[in-house]
Parts: C-alpha cells; sequence; structure tokens
RNA sequence: GUCCGGUUCGUCUAGGGGUUAGGACACCGCCCUUUCACGGCGGCAACACGGGUUCAAAUCCCGUACCGGAUACCA
C-alpha cells in the first residue's frame, strides 16, 4: 500500500511556520516512501475561514515547493458526507441525540480558549463526563422529540470503562483512560458537523495513510480513534510532532506574534525558499549527522519519522532587536544559500528583487557567461556587455549578502546612481580622513589612465598581453591582482594605510561600510 | 483542577549504560586580507533537581520542580 498523507490546515490566516513545518514533513515524509502528498482545506469554520486565508497558504506552499499530488479537497464541500456519517453512528446507537440547549458563549473579553480552561478548572475533579441525561435517552422517546422538531445535537457515545490506546510514531504508545474523554459532539444542533468527526471522514476518504501533525493534536487523536472505531475503520498511523514556541516558549502564534511567523514575510524580505526549507526541515527534526545544509534531494533522502524530536523547539528572535527580527540560524543560512548556490539560480531571484525595486534593466537579461572564474572586478559595463558585467557583479557582491533585499539596498549603488550613504559609513570611512576628497579623485584619474578602455583593452586582454611583451602594463585588465598594488603604491605615496583608501573608495562608491 | 507530553551550551541539536559530552547559529579572540566581507584556527558555554538500579548513569526506574499541550455545539 503506498502512503498517503495530508496536510490540512484552517484557512484562517495565512501560513504560518509551523504549519509550515509541518506540511514540510508530510511532503518529505511522502517523498521519501515514494506516497502521495495531499492538500485539504480545513474550512468548515465558515466564520473564521476566508479566501484570502486559503490563498495565503497555497502561496506559502508553491513558495515552499510543496505542491500536492492531487487536487485539493476543499473539506467544505463534504459536510453532506459528514451528516451522514454522524447519522449512521446515531442509527447503530453509537452515538446519542443530546437535546441540551446550546449554551451561550460566554463574555466575550476573555479570549474562548482561557474561559474553557477557567471553566474547566472548575468543574474540576466532580466532572463525571457519562452523566449527560441524554445519553440513555429511550430510542423511541429521541426519535419523537426530534420529529417534533427540537434541536439536537449528535454526541459520541463514549464507552464508560477502559482506555484508548494508539501508538505514536514518535512519542510512542500512548494511552487516555475513557473517563477523560467526554461525549464529544459529532453534529452541531445546526447540523454543522465538526472538527474531528470531518477530519476522520475525509481522511478515511482521502485513503489516509499517516497522519502527521502538530503534538496539540495528541489528545484529539483519541477521539479520533474513538470515532474510527465507531464508523468500523482501522484509524491510520499517527506521527505527533513537537511544537514551535516562542522565545518565551509561548506557543508561536500569529496574534502575539505577528508577521514573523507567516510564511510570505521570509519570502518578501528577500529569504531563498530552499535555504527557508532547510531551516524548517531542522527545527524538530535530524537525520542524526554533523550537518546543517541539506538539498531538497538530501532532505528526502534522509528524512524519517524516527529522527523527529519530542520536545519543542523554540524559534529564536527579538521583536526589540530589528537585527535579530528572526532566528539568526536562518539568516545564516540563507546568507549560505546565497554564496553557495549555483549562480544561475540566484539570478533569477536577484533580477525578481531588481525588478520590484526598479533598478532592473533589460540589457542584464540573457547573461549566459561560461568563462567566468574567480574574482573579476569589472567597473565599466561597456568594456564586456552589459549581461556579462550584470553576472559578475552579482557573484562578487553576493558573498557580503545575507538576503535577496540586500542586493537592492546594501548593492544599490551597483545599479543605480541614486543611492544613500548610510551615515556611519560616511563618519568611519570618510570624513575621518579629509584628505581623501583629494585623493580618491586623483586615484580614478589614475586608474582611469592605466585601464582605460581603449583598443581592445578588456578583461580577456591578457591574450594581447601574452603576445605584446613590454606593452602588458598598458593593456591589462582591471581585476583585483591588477588593481592592488597600485593602490598599495598610492597609499604609500599618500602616507597612508591601503586600507583608508580601500575603505574610503568603498564607502564613496557604494555608500556602505 | 485533571489528563497527556517534554527537559543536553543563550538558541537549533548529536549522543541513549564506560565520550576530554560532538556539531551548528550567536558571541569573543587569533590568522588571512595592510580594507569590508568570505574563509581558516581557537575560546566561552549544557546533561533541571533528588533518590534508586548498576562495578559504572547525561543515558534505565521512581519522585519533585519547571515548561508545554489538551480539556468547545473552534480547527
Amino acid at each position: 500500500m503506498t502512503t498517503r498523507v495530508r496536510f490540512a490546515p484552517s484557512p484562517t490566516g495565512y501560513l504560518h511556520i509551523g504549519s509550515a513545518r509541518t506540511a514540510l514533513f508530510n511532503y518529505l515524509y511522502a517523498r521519501h516512501t515514494g506516497g502521495k502528498f495531499l492538500l485539504r482545506i480545513e474550512d468548515t469554520d465558515l466564520a473564521r475561514s476566508t479566501e484570502e486565508s486559503t490563498r495565503s497558504i497555497l502561496e506559502g506552499l508553491e513558495w515552499l515547493g510543496l505542491r500536492p499530488d492531487e487536487e485539493i479537497v476543499f473539506q467544505s464541500a463534504n459536510v453532506e458526507k459528514h451528516r451522514k456519517a454522524a447519522l449512521s453512528l446515531l442509527e447503530a446507537g453509537k452515538a446519542y441525540r443530546d437535546f441540551t440547549p446550546k449554551s451561550e458563549a460566554s463574555d466575550t473579553s476573555v479570549s474562548v480558549k482561557s474561559s474553557i480552561a477557567e471553566r474547566a478548572r472548575k468543574e474540576g475533579e466532580k466532572k463525571n463526563l457519562r452523566s449527560n441525561p441524554y445519553r440513555e435517552l429511550p430510542k423511541a422517546e429521541s426519535d419523537e422529540r426530534a420529529a417534533k422538531g427540537e434541536a439536537f445535537a449528535i454526541r459520541l457515545k463514549v464507552p464508560e470503562n477502559g482506555r484508548s490506546e494508539f501508538l505514536d510514531e514518535v512519542y510512542g504508545p500512548q494511552q487516555r483512560d475513557y473517563s477523560e474523554i467526554e461525549d464529544l459532539v459529532l453534529l452541531r444542533s445546526d447540523g454543522h458537523p465538526l472538527y474531528n468527526l470531518a477530519v476522520v471522514c475525509d481522511d478515511i476518504e482521502m485513503g489516509i495513510t499517516h497522519v502527521i501533525r502538530g503534538q496539540d493534536h495528541l489528545t484529539n487523536t483519541h477521539k479520533q480513534v474513538l470515532i474510527y472505531r465507531a464508523l468500523g475503520v482501522e484509524p491510520p498511523k499517527f506521527a505527533h510532532l513537537p511544537l514551535i514556541l516562542a522565545p518565551d516558549k509561548s506557543k508561536l502564534s500569529k496574534r502575539k506574534h505577528g508577521e514573523v511567523v507567516s510564511m510570505t514575510t521570509y519570502r518578501d524580505r528577500g529569504f531563498i525558499a530552499a535555504a527557508f526549507r532547510n531551516f524548517l526541515a531542522l527545527l524538530g527534526w535530524s537525520a542524526g549527522e554533523e550537518k546543517e545544509i541539506y538539498s531538497l534531494e538530501e532532505l528526502i533522502e534522509k528524512f524519517s519519522l524516527d529522527g523527529i524530536h519530542r520536545s519543542n523547539a523554540v524559534f529564536n528572535f527579538s521583536e526589540s532587536d530589528p537585527r535579530r527580527w528572526t532566528d539568526e540560524k536562518a539568516i545564516w543560512m540563507n546568507a549560505e544559500y546565497i554564496r553557495n548556490m549555483p549562480l544561475d539560480e540566484l539570478l533569477p531571484l536577484v533580477r525578481e528583487e531588481l525588478k520590484a525595486a526598479k533598478l532592473w534593466r533589460e540589457e542584464y537579461e540573457d547573461s549566459s557567461d561560461s568563462e567566468i572564474n574567480g574574482r573579476v572586478v569589472q567597473i565599466a559595463s561597456s568594456e564586456i556587455g552589459d549581461a556579462k558585467w550584470f553576472r559578475r557583479t552579482i557573484d562578487l557582491i553576493r558573498q557580503r549578502f545575507f538576503t535577496l533585499k540586500d542586493f537592492s539596498e546594501q548593492g544599490r549603488a551597483y545599479f543605480s546612481e541614486d543611492f544613500d550613504f548610510d551615515p556611519a559609513a560616511l563618519k568611519k570611512n570618510l570624513e575621518k580622513y579629509p584628505q581623501l576628497r583629494e585623493w580618491l579623485p586623483e586615484l580614478a584619474d589614475r586608474l582611469e589612465e592605466r585601464f582605460s578602455a581603449s583598443e581592445g583593452n578588456t578583461a580577456s586582454g591578457d591574450v594581447q598581453a601574452a603576445s605584446n611583451g613590454q606593452e602588458l602594463k598598458e593593456i591589462q585588465p582591471f581585476t583585483e591582482a591588477n588593481i592592488e598594488p597600485i593602490i598599495k603604491a598610492f597609499a604609500e605615496e599618500k602616507g597612508t594605510k591601503p586600507g583608508v583608501i580601500l575603505n574610503g573608495a568603498r564607502t564613496a562608491l557604494t555608500g556602505v561600510a
């Protein structure tokens, strides 16, 4: 039997980091086992679900490269089936009608969650989960009241004695006494199916073999197993994932922590999808080796359920420090990808970034330059063509960048005359040495003289150089190796350190430190 | 409250009876570069606590503490 897993978000907001990781793990597991990765949008909570959320989630998954293998299932399309399932359970005597009027939601000033916790605490020990007066109502009477139009919810009849058990692929054997599980509502009094029922029905229908989801569902699983059994279906395997926590160890939430938990934030702030995916994979899972950078292929090959942790992971960021707006390891990993990924994969991403920043020029297009090797500093694009120049420039400056945004911000001066000077850089590299005001233009003239692009003086000019003996100096290319001695000599001549010249030039030319 | 889960450097983690407890990020230092960055080398830094079991416990068992999750006619 082939593995079938699913990612089942509810569209009540953008794609959250924790959800994204759940999706990723499902995807990796499916690929690793040669199975299918499915997507189901759990949009049955009409009040909270929005189309925009659905779109945002899809976008996030798309960005991460997690495309479902089959048609997306919208849970709301299946409510009729869910209803039927509840009714069949009722018919079979495995569920009962509860005619208790629906209690009004308590005051809205407190969050729903805490008010529920509060109530649970109050009810405390004396609770008896089998005390519902309608649980043992004779069928005839129940039918009659229903026929008369009295509203009812359908509750699952949880056995009085015994315990629920299942084996979690991550957390091991799980058990829960039935006395701890309430007769959960399957169908609301307005006929609306509830989460646990809907999930089970859909997972059955979709042929799900492994349910991989957040650990916050661990206790739900007992209820769901009960529903599977009542329906006469063998439950799938379950694997629960540790949660991702905020630095204060609270559950990472959209409401509380804002955009740092949203997938789209990372896309919009210049992250490489592969880098972020790599980072996410290592949050709560490990291949058990001393390695951090994994290609998607490697992740798929090495992924296994028993590499998943049992303890929650903290996603480390600081709300007050803009430099640590997200986990520093994620930023580092992104920089690592920017520096080391094949240039041809980076170029299109940089192009998009520059386009967004209105710095893109069509002349940069088509830059298939195979002969690039080493660091050729080519200042003038006129000498080698814009496309080639672009390619080399990106390859040069990517060494110091962390996100794609840096190409249009820190690196703006490479693509536009209109750029800002970093005040700190100005102070440190230019104002400190007033003589630079004369030195730099002088140096520029000297370099110009030396490397001026007259007759065939291009990057590949060394061919000519070789055949031209003593004229060598005149036609050397403008490379790091060739500039260096000139700068050194210049510095010496002016009685200063090359660093002063170099730093000053960099800041004057690019605006950055 | 009750039930369930968890606890190795600040953070992500390896290790699951005998290790100088390993790696990564961050931080610090040195080297490279008479520049920034990259890179290289090194440093700081952890087994929550208390009892067992054992020749030997970070590792197995019990308890405590702390953290988290769940407890809804939400998902």
